[in-house]
DNA sequence: GGATGTAGTCAGTTTTTTCTTACTCAAGCT
DNA sequence: AGCTTGAGTAAGAAAAAACTGACTACATCC
């Protein structure tokens, strides 16, 4: 999520939203989160994004200090993602959205129903 | 509770950001929590929304059930907006989103590192 | 009889984000 | 000698989000 320089309000709910406010960010959180720390694994988990959104949003993420990136020295590649202490701070966030979610949201919003296109499928 | 992997698709975290994933959304419903609920005060607030955003943005949340818009007939033209019970309940997460900034991304971020004026009042 | 004020709408364009398809590297196996 | 493997890159296109500037309506005030 780009947001210019005009509009940031020196808000920490806009900064947050920045830092986590991309399409598939708090879905690799949360994986990472619970092991799912290899890019093939999270590939494959989340079917339909593009190998090279999922590096962009690795890359994102990592620079924003959320997560950590090992790289093994093997053949063929190993490289395991980890949350830092800042990624695992963003648990509670996790768990607000989750919580609304549950309550709110879950199949009934238009927002949620037309973006549809499953990340996963059942 | 922890969300099976095996359907991210149905996960409510994703369908709070479906929500609240805007740009401007969670400052939207920031504000008009805190009784700026006059869309020429929106608009003024929010400095660097043109109108067709703000409008739009306003439409989105009305149509998920998270604020509700009172137009009185007057001249000249006397909307407000409030929030629901479903909005209401999303004051939680901005206080996590909220808590989260004000400890790790306040100036620090590349995503988010942009310095500005405090415009929208704490 | 023109300006004022509120809450927009409209058309068209630009910017940003996301997707598609093809390609790489180097060791190990067959 | 070629295929497989994991973790990516590159270039370009398509789609989505956001922006711009001009325009509307109508009662009241000056």
């Amino acid at each position: 999520m780009k947001i210019s320089l005009a509009n940031v309000e020196h808000c920490p709910v806009v900064s947050t939203m920045a830092v986590i406010g991309g399409k598939w960010k708090i879905l690799i959180i949360h994986l990472i989160n619970n092991d799912v720390n290899r890019f093939g694994k999270l590939s494959m988990l989340l079917k339909h994004i593009s190998r090279q959104m999922l590096t962009t949003q690795l890359r994102e993420l990592e620079r924003d200090g959320i997560l950590e990136r090992v790289v093994y020295a093997e053949i063929p590649p190993h490289v395991e993602y980890f949350l830092t202490p800042k990624g695992k701070a963003l648990i509670p966030v996790l768990t607000a959205l989750k919580d609304w979610g549950f309550e709110h949201a879950l199949g009934e919003t238009g927002a949620a129903s037309q973006k549809a296109k499953p990340a996963i499928p059942a």
